[in-house]
DNA sequence: AGAGGGATCTTCT
DNA sequence: GAAGATCCCTCTC
């Protein structure tokens, strides 16, 4: 009977999904104009990948706080070697400005190996190796050595490849990941999708293996929560400062700040479902 | 539900 | 030589 009820709890998560949707209208971008309506029987579809609506370099051209908004409810795509596609829509990013930002890799605009890629041109990732055993992914914005930190993912397809590679990268054997466990956090969604360092610098508007497609956006300002950074300390004024956004209420974020959460409904923002 | 510590290695001082 | 944009496991309340 657990086993009943884990299937019945699995089977009203999916039903509760509100991005459910959401993929069939995506399946439809990917569809030929004037096609028939079930492109997965077409060999066509399979082989054609100039119909997917990548995201172009003009998107990526906005400065790190405006793109780090902009990234909340687009699409992740990750293409394995195998040819299988991994889809997460990005519910949680953190903006690091380069410069002046004293939790940035490029603080006082500095430019070593290592952050290069904050360098390059909007668009371009930036994949760093933490504590030694994990990964997190950036994609860089307008402004020097600026870059946007991914930090979740509401996964939308191949969730059992990304439950199969969490479950790979850990050692002692463990329970079947839940959905929402898979990509809540950067490294997290790092070890779901299979990005590591060979990934740093690449170029999202170019790369065969990652790039993202437009999803659907917040509605408006009240469905953004503007919160601080996560795991940079508590000293300094550039810690306090609202740097990290996400989407209200999406069960995928890492980490939920219901105190100012409370707030902006103090403020008659109330949230929207 | 929350606290605490270990893992593990590249990067920069 | 120390720190780090994290995660996972264990212990305790």
């Amino acid at each position: 009977m657990p086993r009943k009820r884990k299937l019945l709890s699995q089977l009203s998560a999916l039903q509760s999904n509100s991005s459910l949707p959401q993929i069939d209208a995506l399946e439809k971008l990917n569809t030929t104009p004037g096609g028939d309506s079930s492109p997965k029987s077409s060999k066509y579809f399979v082989t054609d990948t100039k119909r997917s609506p990548r995201l172009e370099a003009d998107f990526f051209h906005q400065p790190c706080v405006s793109l780090a908004k902009s990234f909340l409810g687009q699409i992740l795509v990750r293409k394995l070697p195998d040819g299988r596609e991994l889809w997460g829509r990005i519910v949680e990013t953190e903006a690091y400005l380069g410069g002046e930002d004293e939790a940035s890799h490029s603080k006082g605009g500095k430019q070593t190996q290592r952050n290069a890629a904050m360098f390059m041109k909007p668009g371009t990732l930036y994949v760093y190796q933490i504590y030694g055993i994990y990964f997190c992914i950036n994609v860089s914005s307008q402004g020097e050595g600026a870059a946007v930190l991914l930090r979740s993912l509401e996964p939308l397809q191949g969730l059992d490849a990304m439950r199969e590679l969490r479950r790979a990268s850990r050692k002692a054997p463990s329970k079947l990941l839940k959905d929402w466990q898979l990509c809540n956090g950067p490294s997290r969604l790092c070890q779901a999708l299979a990005i590591d360092k060979a990934f740093d610098q690449r170029d999202l508007t170019r790369d065969s293996a990652i790039w993202m497609v437009p999803g659907q956006e917040p509605l408006g300002e009240q469905d953004v929560v503007a919160t601080t950074r996560i795991g940079i300390g508590n000293r300094g004024e550039w810690a306090q400062k609202p740097l990290r956004f996400y989407l209200r209420g999406n069960r995928f974020v890492s980490v939920v700040d219901k105190k100012t959460e409370r707030e902006m409904a103090a403020r008659g923002h109330l949230p929207c479902s």
